[in-house]
RNA sequence: GGGGCUGUAGCUCAGCUGGAUAGAGCGACGGUUUCCUAAACCGUAGGUCGUGGGUUCGAGUCCCGCCAGCCCCGCCA
């Protein structure tokens, strides 16, 4: 309810200042504007939001906390659009003002957002209400070439898909960028090796099929390690790529085009959509990099390295740490390619991608990265006023030990085989079940309740958990059907659409809506809270908070469910009952499609 | 040695600008089905919020110290 919200909060501000004037206009002046504070309550016999403003105001006020309480709800009630809101607010316990809000004003909220395709959800506008513009970048997944993608990609990958979903929901011009490994030393190796046992393969077209990429990348690491003279053309091979050899640039393109296959595929089956643009593409722009810093005075020589020393950072020795730019071979290295990709994505069009915020879904462990690279980027004036560039961090996926997720023997778990057990253990308990209840369904349905709620499950299972924190990965808990997990909400979908099947209709919404049970009006309150949960996700840029939500949207929608009958209630407490119905599905769909979970009519 | 993150019920986790009695799920114990999918609902038990200080009318939340765990720390990304 942010508009009731925004506006009670005008009102408040208001009664604020008519009650108490020279504070208000003293906290102006001293750069403390004196705040209301409105919030929501936590429990409803408080009513829907209170005021906490006069437990503060009494020092400066220097007056009881009720007393102050008193004067602003006096103010309050003299204010007509307050009135049209709210019931008269009460004064409780030391000082609180609890509000609540007016019955027909919460159904009217209602029709409206039963009307609104969008739920009620407004596109982002600037202050002054334009539409937004530039682009917002978000970067996730980002595996490396000629690698399998593993368990290690997963958070990156779904997180960040779901806060690109929000993004564009809200309206936002938002480009996915896939920042894959798609340079650096190791195609040396990878190319050398590809040279010796397909040298067809840069002869002709379509030539081979490198087929297993993770094996092909193990081969030729084992020589490398094991071959000196492997290991010198290697090296020269790195060179040749570097300076645009064609036979060279052919092999790596051939190793590129494999790999991304292999991605799409997982990305087809996890509906995530990304841009591909790889290391590679900052090539041009890196020496560009050392130059300006270079010329910005910026650039320390060290050791034969070209670095930066970050200021309030130390490292070992007491020594400012140092972040390597250059290394003494000439090379660049990671800092170079994340400073030129963040000057490539602020910089206007067409010289750049003229991006308003830069989103960084990585793992936590590289947090300290990150710091040093915004701050040289920050020291070199790269990020425009008003601009913003942040790390999205997240913890470590870990097993029921508690250690980092592993094979029983010890290897990293490949992404596909963890989708395929998941997508399994669904389809087991799935026929296990039918088998239990007598029912009868096609392969095909099987088939696709499995792999919705398969994956479904693991997409949840890491999106409702904060993502700061390590993330105890658990197939019997993600798949459970009790609890906050996926197959606990798509339940709750189904069971509208059976109400739908057994001549419920949610076609039309009615003129008037009649509620008279406390689990319809929980039910109310809890549907329009969609739009709080949204903007968190947004701000915070964590989905855990929409999880949450639906969840607890669950929750008392199956109370209503459970006490309340539906198709069976008569004339307009039935046609109500409906409208909260199609009004919970459509929440429902809508808050699963953001997080990237398709939903069923029946499973 | 330096830096980051985390520490809340037996377990896995929420806890939104500091606000009233710290919430879920699992597990445990007990109850509910002539009724829209019981894949649900209701109830009971279970917490000195790692620890010691501080700020505040008020601290799980902010500040400082300490303890524990995980992660990172110049020529890999």
């Amino acid at each position: 309810m942010i508009n009731l919200r925004q506006k009670l909060e005008r009102q408040c501000k208001l009664a604020l200042m008519r009650a108490f004037p020279k504070a208000c206009d003293g906290g102006k002046l001293s750069g403390k504007p004196i705040n209301p504070q409105l919030v929501r309550t936590n429990n409803p016999e408080f009513g829907d939001y209170q005021i906490n403003a006069a437990l503060q105001l009494t020092k400066i006020l220097k007056k009881a906390p009720r007393d102050i309480a008193t004067s602003i709800v006096t103010e309050l009630t003299k204010n007509e659009e307050f009135a049209s809101i709210c019931d008269s607010p009460k004064i409780a316990g030391p000082g609180f003002i609890n509000l609540t809000i007016k019955p027909e004003r919460l159904i009217q909220e209602l029709i409206t957002r039963l009307e609104d395709n969008r739920l009620g959800i407004p596109l982002a506008e600037t202050n002054d209400g334009k539409r937004i513009t530039d682009p917002i970048i978000v970067d996730f997944s980002s595996p490396n070439i000629a690698k399998e993608m593993h368990v290690g990609h997963l958070r990156s990958t779904i997180i960040g898909d779901s806060i690109a979903r929000v993004l564009e929901f809200r309206g936002h011009n938002v480009l996915r960028l896939n920042h894959v490994g798609d340079w650096g030393t190791q195609f040396g190796m990878l190319i050398n090796h590809l040279k010796s046992v397909a040298p067809e393969a840069l002869t002709k077209a379509n030539a081979i099929d490198i087929g297993d990429l993770v094996n092909f990348y193990r081969k030729s690491k084992e020589r490398f390690d094991s071959d000196n003279n492997f290991r010198e053309r290697s090296r020269e091979e790195v060179v040749n790529l570097q300076n645009g050899d064609p036979t060279s640039l052919k092999a790596w393109k051939l190793l590129c085009k494999q790999s991304r296959d292999e991605f799409q595929k997982i990305y087809d089956r996890l509906d995530v959509r990304l841009t591909e643009r790889g290391e590679s593409f900052y090539n041009e722009y890196l020496q560009d990099v050392v130059d300006d810093l270079d010329a910005l005075n910026l650039l320390v020589k060290d050791d034969g390295a070209r670095c930066v020393f970050l200021e309030g950072i130390l490292g070992k020795n007491n020594k400012p740490l140092a972040i390597i730019i250059q290394k003494s071979d000439g090379g660049f290295n990671y800092a170079t390619t994340d400073l030129a990709a963040i000057r490539y994505r602020l910089n206007p069009s067409p010289k750049g991608d003229g991006a308003c915020r830069v989103i960084y879904v990585t793992d936590s462990g590289q947090s300290n990265h990150f710091n040093g690279v915004f701050q040289i980027a920050d020291r070199a004036n790269w990020i425009p006023t008003g601009k913003k560039i942040e790390h999205v961090p997240f913890g470590l996926v870990q097993g029921e030990d508690g250690k980092k997720l592993k094979t029983r023997s010890g290897e990293t778990i490949k992404l596909k085989s963890l989708l395929d057990e998941a997508v399994n253990r669904a389809e087991f308990d799935l026929r296990r079940r039918l088998k239990e209840e007598d029912r009868k369904e096609s392969e095909s349905f099987i088939k696709l309740v499995s792999e919705t709620v398969g994956i479904g499950a693991v997409k949840y299972a890491d999106l409702s958990q904060n993502r700061i924190t390590n993330y105890q990965f658990s197939f019997d808990k993600m798949l459970a059907l009790h609890g906050n997990t996926a197959p606990y909400l798509l339940y709750a979908v189904v069971r509208i659409a059976g109400i739908v099947r057994k001549g419920g209709s949610l076609a039309t919404i009615p003129k008037q809506l009649e509620f008279t049970e406390k689990q319809e009006w929980d039910l109310v309150k809890e549907l329009l809270k969609f739009d709080d949960a949204i903007n968190d996700v947004e701000e915070e840029l964590l989905p855990n908070r929409l999880c949450n939500y639906l969840y607890e949207l669950c929750q008392v929608f199956n109370r209503f469910y459970d006490q309340l009958p539906v198709l069976k209630a008569k004339g307009s407490s039935k046609s109500s009952r409906l409208a909260l119905c199609l009004m919970t599905t459509n929440t429902l769909k809508l808050g699963m499609n953001l997080l990237g979970i398709p939903t069923l009519e029946r499973m």
